[in-house]
RNA sequence: GGGCUUGUAGCUCAGGUGGUUAGAGCGCUACACUGAUAAUGUAGAGGUCCGUGGUUCGAGUCCACGCAGGCCCA
């Protein structure tokens, strides 16, 4: 008997719509979007349709681009990109110019190292013209691999016209800044700490002071010198503590020669002091000092502690272990401000000095605890004096400039009588000199300096220990004599000046993390010392000052136009001399000439004369690259020279981000800059980025070989992946833990995810000629499901709306992650896929139920499409592309939420409606009832009316994904429910407090009667506690004679009874689950009819079949059933322990 | 040594304003599902929430002191 199913077609689609794809390689895919863009002009376009709108400014922090680019710059840039292109989807016109950054000491080492030179040969052996334009041609070397970088992350930033730092109108701009702060007074000349080589009359960089061999061990004259405290107030509690005798504050030095130019002493804030009271051991006088508390061991034989101070005084000779006692204790912070005698008084302070002051760098490892401080001759004493108001222990020379007490030969200037012309170390006097020395001093030994020192304090009761000291000591590479670390020269901007301008205007950036703002950059700026410019090198902007020789007079250039005029004022005056006269000729023309080379040594042969008619010369410092980059606002618009149009639209800026190592770098000289030029931050918004490790947190080092080629990654992964994984894995302030198995895993889940909805949605609407354009969305046709995914949706695109807006991209993508493989392909999708593949297509179109499927869907991965471009731009624009005909997803603008498909009372509903499956999904686990055999019902314990309500909204989608018949309510009318009560704690908390325990316990063993009176009126009185309804959670956990389940507060039961009919339903969805394999396994297509022939035999099956034939035949599109005696080349399917043979043919 | 920062399952990470049963993904184990299938579902194992004190009726969360990693600075 042949049984025939209704006959539909499907129709074929006349031309595909929306495009397939199998296999989708993410790399291709932005391959293949980059040559769209650049065909199309796509970023161009970003920007131009955007003319006249609100601007959003973004400042390109200029790479380098002398080094290789790394994957950390492709997380950098990930960021910046993100936020442009959102600013671009929300209506702003978002110009990015790019920048690269040329001058610099990394680049001159890079060449010297090329060219097997070293600084000294600069001038030598090769010209410093010749080594510039080796610098010049070095810089630029890796541009094609970063602008290949650039496109191929999918990085948008105009590399057609970028800002070089090296260029003429750069350094203009450059110099036009020093000069607007040089007329401010905040350029000024002073003298920075640095190691100097008397020997070679020479300053060393940190970088000479690194090579191998020149930190040497070597013997010093160590002293700890006794500072005789003033009482006064602040003094005062040491004083009572002694008895009104002297006290001395201990501090101890390796290097004695810089006493006689200590004007402060400098302790730890949180460092433990003591006051002791014993005697010095030179002197043998009673003594208190004071000392670190941990350091009391060093200088005091613990067991003369307490010891007999009468017997010591009496004693003929002098034990060696000196009794003490410690009488006090102090922080370092209660001894700040104390004032002591000048130790060493040869030439006094123009301003108040000693007194103790308070640093971070004091520790307690050696010395007292109390660090004796001289700021000509120490580069934390200088910071530390500086910030605290001391001045330097100074003299003036023949010039009337105010010097060290050491001259540049490192000998004592005659003030210091007792040591005038000594040089401060023994090792810089030759034998022969040395012993015109002992012979001077009229011993049988050569003393040193040091030592004559601490033999004169010894004797002055100003030595409370004197011992030889070994320690490493830095030499000179050249001269092999010991380095000094000695005030030099160096050109200075008075930041400290501004300090309080840059603290306030601090606090209107908005730092991302705000730690980053309050912390690390706020910190540095309390603790501000002048910016030092100065560098002695040769690739960088010259310092545009000219000067006298003797200082007297100078000039500031801040523009091309006024050098011309300087020049030909020069030129004029008569003062100057044939060579000066002809360089001045030459620069003169170049300037005329439009050729100009504002760097060394071109600069170096214009000579300037001043209103008195003295020659001025060049001063020969460059200045700090830093100021470069910091001055990109100005200088890369050419301003105020050029654009001040542009400019104004484009300051400050709305937005900059860059590695937090850059906070004291870029982030500060941008706003040093900026405040002290312009009264205005420069930027309004910062991100600092953290560090990308490798993925065992380790940094990342090519010595290593644990970094990871950016070229390879992308190629491989492709930049979609890459930067989604990049930005979703870690907030972008945290340090990223970079493991390409991570790309893997967000490609799988995520985009993977992505494409199959795509392709799922694709094959439907192709086969149904479905049109988004004509088919609009029909909100009257929409199902809850559709009401609830997008809900879901609009709220999706108000958090990431928000998240984008306030700088945290990491929760916009998580989010739009969660939204796509949670909500819309896992339950939407899911539950949606009978829809879609619903053949009952209607002559004159989709049905209203399809299509508002459609819709849905399509208006969801359009939405997901522009939400997740701006992390994933080559995949957001590739999936737009795909799904509509506009352009490109980033000349869009941003989806607004739409405010009446947000349904909260849909979503609470189909939260329910989910959690309630995955009960029943766990009952029909642990009790092994397949899915697809149908049951009665599921029982939902309910106490509230409203939940219910809330359930009965999506009954059917639960029925249908458990696949049960029915939906059932228990209340508790019956009595079968079992109740629990549990202590809402939040609620009692403020209510009874420290009771809280018994309270607790109270509730916990509440009776059945108990409960029903709370329930019943609302209150109860436990043990004198009055307890009311919303201090408790009342829930069901158990229903005696069901399978139960529960989970946070929900409870369900399933009727796991199967009637005879319930039995033959399963049996027929086991037949059209073993039949659509078969098609599978056969390779039909999904369109293709078929025939099934069966076997007969087997009552069960043919009952279940005949019942659910129609049902079947639609399923499995099947024609017809047809049962048979005998079967040729036949299949068998079994359930359980029963087979059946069957066969399937296509229909032709 | 100082400033900032991080420490939660084997791995990567979530955990407003303190609330008693700390979560997700990946990985692992087992089972199920099979017109999205290089998918998917369910269950299980897996935690001294870095440590020690403190505040509190109650601490992953607040405070103090440490330990370990990172960055910057000395």
């Amino acid at each position: 008997m042949p049984q025939f199913c209704l006959a539909y077609t499907i129709k074929s689609p006349l031309y595909v719509k929306f495009k397939e794809y199998k296999n989708l390689d993410y790399a291709q895919v932005a391959d293949e979007i980059l040559n769209f863009w650049n065909q199309e002009q796509i970023f161009e376009k970003s920007i131009s349709t955007r003319a006249g709108h609100p601007s959003f400014t973004f400042y390109e922090g200029p790479p380098s681009a002398n080094g290789t680019p790394g994957i950390h710059h492709v997380m950098a840039r990930a960021i910046k990109d993100i936020f442009c292109r959102y600013q671009t989807l929300k209506g702003k016109q978002v110009k990015r110019k790019g920048g690269w950054d040329t001058h610099g000491l990394p680049v001159e080492l890079q060449v010297e190292k090329e060219l097997g030179i070293t600084k000294e040969d600069i001038g030598k052996k090769i010209s410093v013209e010749e080594y510039n334009q080796k610098c010049r041609e070095t810089v630029m070397k890796f541009t094609g691999q970063w602008n290949d970088l650039t496109e191929k992350m999918g990085y948008w930033v105009d590399l057609e016209n970028p800002y070089v730092t090296y260029q003429t109108p750069y350094i203009e701009s450059v110099w036009n800044l020093l000069k607007r702060l040089y007329d401010k007074g905040l350029l000024y000349k002073g003298y920075t700490i640095q190691p100097y080589s008397p020997a070679a009359g020479t300053g060393l960089s940190s970088h000479e002071l690194n090579q191998p061999g020149c930190y040497r061990d070597v013997k010093d004259t160590s002293l700890t010198a006794q500072f005789k405290a003033i009482q006064n107030q602040k003094s005062q509690f040491l004083f009572e503590l002694s008895q009104g005798n002297p006290v001395y504050l201990l501090a101890w030095t390796t290097t004695p020669w810089t006493l006689p130019s200590n004007s402060a002493l400098t302790a730890g804030k949180g460092i433990t002091y003591v006051l002791v009271n014993t005697f010095n051991p030179y002197t043998f006088l009673p003594v208190h000092v004071v000392l670190a508390k941990d350091l009391v061991k060093n200088y005091f034989n613990a067991t003369a502690e307490n010891g007999d101070f009468e017997a010591y005084v009496a004693a003929e000779k002098k034990p060696q272990a000196i009794p003490y006692q410690i009488i006090g204790e102090c922080k370092g912070a209660d001894l700040e401000g104390i004032e002591y005698e000048q130790l060493m008084p040869y030439v006094q302070p123009a301003t108040p000095a000693f007194r103790v002051i308070l640093g971070d760098f004091v520790t307690t490892e050696d010395g007292t605890g109390m660090v004796h401080t001289a700021p000509t001759f120490g580069a934390d004493d200088f910071r530390v004096a500086q910030q605290n108001g001391i001045p330097a222990i100074m003299v003036l020379d023949a010039n009337g400039k105010e010097v060290p007490l050491v001259n540049r030969q490192g000998q004592f200037v005659e003030e210091v009588s007792d040591y005038a012309l000594e040089p401060v170390k023994e090792a810089y006097l030759t034998e022969e000199e040395k012993e015109q020395a002992r012979i001077k001093q009229g011993r049988d030994k050569y003393l040193s300096v040091d030592e004559r020192i601490a033999i004169q304090l010894k004797t002055e009761n100003k030595a409370f220990n004197v011992q030889k000291f070994d320690h490493p000591y830095p030499h000179c590479w050249r001269t092999d004599k010991p380095v000094l670390y000695y005030p030099l020269d160096s050109w200075f901007i008075k930041t400290t000046a501004v300090k309080d301008k840059l603290i306030a205007l601090n606090q209107t950036i908005q730092w991302k993390p705000e730690s980053t703002g309050t912390g690390r950059f706020g910190n540095w700026l309390e603790n501000l010392v002048d910016w030092n410019l100065s560098r002695s090198r040769y690739w960088g902007t010259p310092l545009p000052i000219w000067r006298t020789e003797d200082g007297s007079e100078e000039i500031c250039i801040g523009s091309l136009e006024q050098l011309t005029s300087e020049l030909e004022k020069a030129l004029s005056s008569g003062k100057l001399n044939a060579d000066q006269v002809k360089g001045n000729q030459d620069f003169l023309a170049a300037i005329q000439a439009g050729t100009a080379d504002l760097h060394r040594p071109f600069v170096d042969q214009v000579y300037l004369v001043s209103a008195s008619g003295a020659v001025l010369s060049r001063e020969l410092d460059l200045i700090d690259v830093w100021f470069d980059s910091g001055a990109m606002p100005f200088a890369q618009w050419h301003y105020p020279f050029e654009n001040q149009e542009v400019f104004k639209e484009s300051y400050p800026a709305d937005f900059i981000s860059e590695g937090v190592d850059q906070t004291r770098g870029w982030f500060f000289t941008l706003h040093a800059i900026s405040s002290m030029v312009e009264d205005s931050v420069a930027f309004k918004n910062v991100v600092s980025t953290g560090l990308v490790l490798d993925k065992n947190g380790n940094k990342m080092s090519k010595r290593l070989g644990n970094a990871i080629d950016p070229f390879d990654t992308l190629k491989k992964y492709g930049a979609d992946p890459t930067r989604w994984y990049m930005i979703t894995n870690a907030q972008p302030w945290d340090n990223l833990k970079f493991d390409l198995a991570g790309i893997t895993e967000v490609r799988n889940k995520f985009f993977g995810t992505l494409t199959n909805t795509y392709n799922f949605f694709a094959l439907y609407a192709n086969l149904d000629g479905f049109d988004p354009e004509t088919n609009t969305l029909d909100e009257a046709n929409l199902t809850e499901l559709d009401r609830w995914v997008l809900s879901k949706l609009m709220h999706l695109i108000q958090e990431v709306d928000e998240a984008y807006a306030t700088y945290e991209p990491t929760k916009a993508g998580r989010a739009i992650q969660d939204f796509v493989c949670d909500h819309l392909s896992n339950w939407y999708v899911r539950l949606s896929r009978r829809r879609f593949w619903n053949p009952e297509s209607t002559e004159k179109g989709i049905n209203p139920d399809k299509q508002a499927a459609y819709q849905t869907l399509y208006t969801c991965l359009e939405t997901v499409a522009q939400l997740m471009s701006p992390i994933a731009p080559f995949y957001g624009d590739w999936l737009f592309k795909n799904l509509s005909n506009k352009e490109s997803v980033h000349l869009t603008d941003f989806v607004p939420v739409n405010p009446a498909w947000v349904n909260p009372e849909l979503e609470a509903s189909m939260d329910l409606a989910q959690r309630i499956c995955s009960l029943v999904h766990s009952i029909r686990k642990v009790h092994k009832l397949k899915v697809r055999q149908p049951l009665a019902q599921v029982l939902v314990p309910v106490l509230q009316e409203q939940v219910r309500d809330q359930i009965r909204r999506v009954e059917d989608l639960i029925k249908s994904e458990v696949n049960v018949k029915q939906v059932n309510y228990l209340d508790d009318a019956a009595g079968v429910l079992s109740k629990k009560v549990k202590p809402n704690f939040k609620a009692l908390g403020p209510k009874f407090g420290k009771d809280m325990k018994l309270v607790a316990e109270a509730i916990s063993s509440m009776t059945a009667e108990n409960l029903h009176v709370l329930e019943a009126q609302g209150s109860i009185l436990l043990s004198n506690f009055s307890i009311e309804l919303a201090d408790v959670e009342i829930l069901t956990e158990d229903m005696p004679g069901y399978l139960t389940a529960s989970e946070s507060g929900l409870t369900i039961a399933l009727d796991s009874q199967l009637s005879p009919s319930l039995v033959r339903e399963g049996m027929a969805r086991e037949f059209v689950n073993r039949i659509q394999n078969l098609r599978k396994e056969s390779g039909f297509d999904v369109v293709d009819k078929i025939n099934i022939d069966v076997l007969k035999g087997d009552v069960a099956w043919e009952e279940s079949i005949q019942e659910f034939g129609s049902y079947i035949c639609q399923e499995v599109q099947a024609l017809s059933i047809n049962w048979k005696d005998s079967l040729d080349q036949a299949s068998e399917i079994s359930m359980d322990d029963t087979t059946l043979s069957v066969k399937v043919t296509v229909h032709k």
